[in-house]
DNA sequence: TAAATATTTTAGATTAGCCTAAAAAAAAAT
DNA sequence: ATTTTTTTTTAGGCTAATCTAAAATATTTA
């Protein structure tokens, strides 16, 4: 069993790995889970010896088979917690992330099941990201940056890269959203900056650092 | 703020006190909380410390209106999520407690009004217990005891005293569900076991145990 | 009311998860 | 190839929540 703290850091060390590909450093973790690298190395030791990271003093870190099967269940139940808190209950897909932070680490053999039987197997959670199954596999999302697309390309919303409160809020406010249409007008050599066109209708310059962080259809 | 522990000290001394009502003693907290009373004395002293009880050592506690009113909220919380469990994700009654006793400490301002908008805002959870409003008020069962009532005593069953999965069990076993219409059909003197018919169909014999922990209509 | 028993508290440890400061190792710069 | 800088680990401490054993207090019994 596998205690809040270590579920926490199985996750962190997930996405910084990039799908567990890469080898994570200490630094990178005590950064994203704001402890100080002293603290991740103790953890690490325990992780070690729990069997669900490879570990060599100084060389950094990669997940196990075992502990890559722990960090996407705990994926699945964030994702799935936060549809459910989008769908149900109505809540913004800019205020549900907080709360499967906590709902993510509820033990129960059965609930998981149910939720997602009950939410209808949805695929993705309210950002775009790709939900995984029981046996932690998961459809790699098909798409690209919005400052990748050329020119006329038109795409829909699938997801976003960065997903804080303050870029949901100023996406919300320009109407982008989930789903939403977008066509490229024209690219602004100057600062690479883009105007986009939503849903057929306002068009609206965003900025480069912006438009890297929004992920439309290929 | 309280933490995880803290909140479930104080809903076991809400609980032991009869609705804030008496003193409880420390060996009863360590008894319901399975820690030993030693470490019910150091926790005592903290909650003390947070305005949330009235100690005095040797004496035994009382919630302040502030711990109340927490006890109540935490309690509200975990009727809530348990009416979700079996009301949208199809849990029978007796699978739900444990499942409640975590998400019962889930922090958001928002959750649980959404949550209680969600359901409909029901008045009672699975097991027939009152749900308290978001001031912590709550209609006060009017129920007795199945050993106590009268023969020919006709009554719905409204909730249990005793809510361990073995009796939940045994109840189901012999059809006897949260609404079941009951009816007192002879009492043995013998043991003070009772008979009973069940929504007008079969009739069992329960014991006198059994049945002190049926709560029906008066 | 004094002794026996039960309850409660204190003293001193332990574990998880965190910290700061210092040491060790690796990486980068000269 | 050294020196400097950065990264990582170790050493030693802290707090929350628990424990066992012993001491203090309250309650019951004789
Ligand atoms: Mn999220
Ligand atoms: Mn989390
Ligand atoms: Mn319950
Ligand atoms: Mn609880």
């Amino acid at each position: 069993m596998l205690t809040f703290t270590e579920e926490n850091y199985l996750k962190a060390i997930y996405h910084l790995s990039d799908h567990g590909r890469n080898d994570v450093s200490t630094n990178a973790i005590s950064e994203v889970l704001k402890t100080k690298p002293a603290s991740v190395s103790d953890m690490l030791r325990k992780l070690a010896d729990k069997n669900v990271i490879n570990y060599i003093k100084y060389q950094g870190v990669t997940l196990t088979h075992k502990g890559k099967k722990e960090a996407l269940q705990i994926i699945r139940k964030h994702r799935l917690w936060e549809v459910f808190l989008v769908e149900k209950l109505k809540f913004n897909w800019d205020e549900v992330h907080e709360i499967a932070e906590q709902l993510e680490h509820i033990q129960s053999k059965f609930l998981i099941k149910r939720l997602d039987e009950f939410l209808g197997y949805p695929q993705h959670d309210p950002h775009g990201d790709p939900i995984p199954n029981e046996n932690g596999e998961m459809i790699p999302k098909k798409q690209i940056s919005l400052s990748e697309a050329p020119v006329q390309k038109q795409g829909i919303v699938m997801g976003l890269k960065e997903t804080s409160p303050l870029f949901l809020q100023y996406l919300d406010k320009i109407n982008i959203y989930l789903g939403a249409k977008v066509k490229v007008v024209d690219r602004i050599e100057f600062d690479s900056s883009i105007e986009i066109q939503i849903d057929g209708k306002k068009t609206a310059i965003v900025s480069n650092e912006v438009a890297k962080n929004i992920l439309i259809t290929e």
